[in-house]
DNA sequence: CTGAAAGCGCTTACAG
DNA sequence: CTGAAAGCGCTTACAG
């Protein structure tokens, strides 16, 4: 938009130095004379020249990765915190970081499924880190592109135990309900439910670490974990309403994570439940509706920023070693013991 | 990564034509006969081509745009969705856009804001549109980029009538709450309060309009307006706490936006006042919160989608159109009754 | 309509 | 350490 753009050159004939002088400058100043390279970023300061950041990057130079969300109609807060874990680390490297969103359905053939501009144009990014939710046919899409990229591996689908091609960053959520589940049992309670649609991957593996937990104290599980095409709000709801005819009725429910906990927060208020006097509560991850509850909800805490971190960490690695082996590294979550369960 | 990437170059050898042929083919096909152009795209698709971006970039070709979110923590849901509606938008016309966030001081000078990289290097971006709260030092650091831009207005400050020389879209807060009120009042209340810091235009906005409707009906405006540093939460949680004071305590109150109206039903159950039974309640925003509360809240729905797509559109007419004066777009906003205010 | 050439802004060997 | 030249992958006048 201003009139003429300085270039490379410009700063070259105000230096009296060449092309090249000025380009070694740009990218660090080395194998430059002391000299040379004060006179250059003089030169530079004065005309207010800035590089053309596309023009290096035809040659390799500026790398950029794009965060790419999946299937998320409104950009979820748990996401959005990954992602701000990503652009806070990038920034301290200098690395790009692009932001893009997709959807798709889970049976449309992979070569059909539409992808970003930024993506679907070669030489914008160099590699990927994939959020939301993934299913088999994005990840041969996104295979088939060639590009590294690294998953949040809790949201892929069809991820049991096979050894994967690709480089992922998850936690622990078998642990983690496992702990939970120890937690509430430690509490005194003997009737421990879990609520939570096992069709999600994310929501089976919690189930298994409930199930460990309950079996392990020698207790009956008692669960609803039937497939329902609704709303996590909508599980809790129906979830409750299931739980009031139960007998015996549970004292403490495990919620699969916190949007279900808050549904059933609320409907057990309204079947005129107290929380925690009535039955306890306990979420997962740890999301913002958490502490909009009252009293606040005993959850799970998944460290979003640090898995931002860390598939960002991942993915410079593969980039820079294109042949070491594929990792999965696994984080760690933290009980938060809030106010939602009772000590029998 | 692929071992060697086909260019341009390989494709005009496969189809046996120039290389210019080729990338008026990639371009749109205009002035190229029938038979080249099938010829052309026959060996695209053999050799898997896909043209590189940044190097079309270099020659103005593939338009970039960047969505800077600013001071915003944690993706605030709402401007979120104002990015849905750019992304949206833009996928449907070919246009490319980049999330960054900036985090900066309204007190720092404008030179010494530090703004992400992809924005900081030039070449990248065609284009800005500022979400987030915008104080008068980042408008004069973004201005000085010489970048064409279009900014969210209600969330900028020192906006106060002066002609300002650059493109906005805003709803209309002022009219917005007059209308609230006015249906407040209509229900039969006479006590009708405004909860909000003023310190921010668009709740100072906002509490113009409540005053208008309140004095037009004859009516004592009751609101607690004062300047606190503290969250909306916190500030719900503290005018709730002064309103039980009251005498004449209100009947109903308005809160500047729906994290404080939460903050004021939770506060409100807690002090044991029914709503919508004892207190009627009026949201601002329509965000996640308002359906979260039991019974749901009756608040102004902005709409984000809406206020995205606008910006997308203003600032492409800006970008084909340097020379055009400045606009101003306003948006409408709708008043959705839901469960929280009680007919007298 | 089409090819050959010059150019975009930068980087990278290549000599020195 | 440094300049002149060749090159990155693409686009844009320029002739025809």
């Amino acid at each position: 938009m201003t009139s003429k753009t300085t270039t490379i050159r410009d700063v070259a004939r105000q230096a009296r130095v060449g092309l090249g002088t000025v380009s070694r400058v740009i990218n660090g100043g080395t194998h430059v004379s002391t000299a040379t390279n004060t006179r250059v970023m003089a030169a530079i300061r004065r005309l207010g020249f800035r590089p053309n950041a596309p023009a290096r990057r035809i040659r390799g130079r500026a790398e950029m990765v794009c965060f790419l969300l999946s299937n998320r109609d409104v950009l979820h807060a748990f996401h959005a915190r990954i992602l701000q874990g990503v652009e806070t680390y990038a920034r301290t490297i200098k690395q790009h970081v692009v932001f893009c969103v997709v959807h798709y359905d889970a049976d449309t053939p992979p070569g059909n499924i539409l992808l970003p501009p930024l993506l679907e144009e070669r030489g914008w990014v160099d590699g990927l880190i994939l959020a939301g939710t993934v299913y088999p046919n994005f990840l041969r899409r996104i295979q088939s592109m060639g590009i590294p990229f690294v998953a949040f591996g809790n949201n892929v689908f069809g991820l049991d135990g096979r050894r994967q091609n690709f480089d992922r960053v998850r936690f622990d959520g078998a642990k983690a309900e496992y702990e939970a589940a120890r937690f509430v049992i430690e509490q005194g309670h003997r009737t421990v439910a879990f609520v939570g649609d096992t069709f999600y991957p994310w929501v089976r593996e919690r189930y298994s670490g409930y199930l460990d937990a309950v079996r392990e104290a020698r207790l009956n599980p008692t669960a609803i974990t039937a497939r329902k095409t609704m709303t996590f709000g909508e599980y809790g709801e129906w979830a409750a309403s299931c739980f009031v005819e139960a007998d015996p009725r549970p004292t403490a429910v495990l919620a699969a994570n916190d949007e279900v906990a808050y549904a059933l927060w609320r409907s057990f208020r309204r079947l005129n439940l107290r929380i925690p006097e009535d039955v306890s509560l306990v979420g997962f991850d740890d999301r913002e509706e958490a502490l909009l509850m009252d009293p606040a909800l005993t959850t799970v805490r998944v460290h979003k920023e640090e898995i931002g971190k860390a598939c960002m960490e991942t993915l410079l690695k593969r980039l820079h070693h294109p042949e070491k082996p594929f990792t999965a590294r696994v984080l760690p979550t933290e009980l938060i013991v809030r106010g939602t369960v009772r000590h029998l």
